[in-house]
DNA sequence: TATAAATTTAACTCTTGAGTCAAATTTATT
DNA sequence: AATAAATTTGACTCAAGAGTTAAATTTATA
């Protein structure tokens, strides 16, 4: 039973398709929290809703189908992963700038509800390409700050590919046993993991926490 | 297509059992490899049986039903890791003892044909018990390590659990990049995150490759 | 209060894949 | 060649879950 309140302050005039819009997101992002915790497969369409609090036939109001929805998870972490990335431009050299968009990452996995979904052998062939496609875009542009910080001397030589799977695969992992109500809080996690994943790549020299 | 050709050499007399043990385990090992690729609820029991060159017929005269299969999959990741860390307890400090183990880790995925699946919430409900608890003990003697390498001073002090919980991330999330045609060795990926996982928790002083 | 949007009810169709089975046939072992 | 193990064939049952539908009802908005 997740709450579906938003849209609580700003009153802008009338909406409409905005307020649909709004609440299939939050449909959406819920859906991502049950494929996220059982898996894809374990989750029927009839648990989504009635986790919304919700019927089958409504949920079938704000989707197509599964497979919409399993893409539509992929995209929003996309999305939120895009602004991220623009954002943390930001930095002296590659290794801050990777140290401030690893940390943003795990923040919204702890925070914001947004999973990080791994299963794309579920989507539809179309679909799975495009999620696979909209991966490698990312993962270009991660392993691009990365090589950015060998050149200016602030991440250590070695492949740069496998600098970013190593660390990429820590936050999936993450996003697999991470539970708010559990031991770790997701600033604490975040804190450790920026350092860990900084430790483990950065230039020998310039090692000073 | 996976090929089944084992017990070749060693004409020990007359087996009997242990050549259907040994066929039972490479089945469900080539299983193993069919989830790791598609996913469990991708694969069906025919798509496994084919792929081994079988009828499901054939597949059901070595195994009870799919849950089994899952199960033992899991198992046999297990078991061997038990056997490496049985092994790795050799080295200097807990630091070395880590780098020997997590290099075989990645060793194992990478060249054995043993996959280390993550879809535990697809077992039934005896077997999601057993294998999470089996995982809660390999999970644990590895965090002993890690605060053993703590207290000889070889590891970087912090939360000995957030330390192994991110890099086996990076291991269970190279299991699922990882392709023995694809662009890395197996040998050059352990390592790789040899050395990164050493880098992101050595204790600083200590620090010189 | 009138109107449209959101949601329920409840029954229904369809497909997929797990699991079974018995008889026939092939393959290996002695 | 005799025997038992391994495998095929092909047809079958069963359950779960996706997706649909239409009519009734509730909820919000203007």
């Amino acid at each position: 039973m997740i709450s579906l309140v938003m849209d609580i302050n700003i009153k802008e005039p009338f909406n409409r398709d905005r307020q649909f819009a709004l609440k299939r997101q939050a449909v959406i992002r819920a859906a991502g929290l049950d494929f996220c915790k059982r898996g894809f497969h374990n989750t029927s369409m009839t648990n989504i809703a009635s986790n919304l609090g919700l019927t089958k036939a409504a949920l079938y109001y704000y989707v197509k189908n599964k497979d919409e929805v399993l893409f539509e998870c992929h995209q929003q972490a996309y999305d939120a992963m895009d602004i991220l990335l623009e954002k943390n431009i930001i930095g002296r050299n590659g290794m801050e700038q990777l140290e401030n968009l690893f940390g943003d990452f795990v923040r919204m996995l702890t925070a914001s509800g947004i999973s990080l979904l791994t299963d794309v052998n579920s989507l539809s062939d179309v679909n799975k390409t495009k999620v696979l496609k909209r991966r490698g875009i990312i993962e270009r542009k991660i392993i691009k700050i990365v090589k950015q910080g060998q050149s200016d001397g602030s991440i250590a030589d070695g492949n740069s590919r496998l600098h970013v799977f190593f660390f990429m695969g820590a936050l999936n992992w993450l996003n697999a046993w991470y539970d708010n109500s559990g031991y770790f809080k997701g600033e604490d996690i975040a804190k450790h993991f920026v350092k860990q994943m900084k430790m483990g790549i950065a230039a020998i020299n310039q090692i000073e926490s």
